[in-house]
DNA sequence: CTTACGCGTTAGCGATGGCTTACGCGAAGA
DNA sequence: TCTTCGCGTAAGCCATCGCTAACGCGTAAG
């Protein structure tokens, strides 16, 4: 509810990760975007706006362009969310080992 | 063509990812699954197809039920994706820091 | 001022995706 | 055996998504 756009969903479309991966190599503008993509201009647009309200890039005016890169909170916590997927997994998978419930393989 | 989908796919629906989170903690059957979300237990199983075709959980038959947990290598090989990402934005930033190209006040 | 460039936004269309209802199959339990 | 329970799958409906075409605004250059 309070959420605005998981950045889970941002991250979702196959387009958008490869514009992201892009951006996490070097800033670029819109139209640099979309002139290395297989898109039109306005839908790079749409998934940098898409990107943007997931909180995974910003974007500074500078002269007639327009600046995106990658922002490092937002992907931080992307990282955080998963960092607890994976250690409550570790947890479960070592008392599994140490406690193997019926058959051993 | 609904071949193994990334695993992003993969955790792009918020059922889905609720789905995956109650995996995290404990393994569990189906329609244990259903009974605590408020979809039907048909959709759950077409969830978990899904979660299972990205690699992100393996089932089990146990008896009449069938467990689904969650797959540590699907889970890793999304951490260490996002950890390319996150190593190359932290790379970028130190040389942006240690050069700033310039301060336009 | 006039022109050209770069962007964001909208409307509309085709495709994708999630959900439910209704089915069929296999594994316990009586 | 037959009956019940737990699952998977198919069909169909409806919402959402990604895309393009067209427009309007602001900035830099002539």
């Amino acid at each position: 509810m309070a959420y605005a756009k998981s950045g889970w969903t941002a991250l979702a479309d196959a387009t958008r990760r490869t514009i992201f991966e892009r951006l996490v190599d070097h800033p670029s503008s819109v139209s640099g975007l979309a002139r290395a993509l297989p898109v039109s201009r306005p839908a790079v647009s749409q998934h940098l706006r898409v990107l943007k309200d997931a909180g995974l890039v910003v974007d500074a005016p500078a002269g007639k362009q327009r600046i995106y890169r990658v922002d490092p909170a937002g992907l931080a916590a992307l990282r955080a969310e998963l960092d607890v997927f994976w250690s409550k997994t570790m947890a479960a998978y070592k008392t599994a080992i140490e406690q193997p419930p019926e058959e051993p393989k």
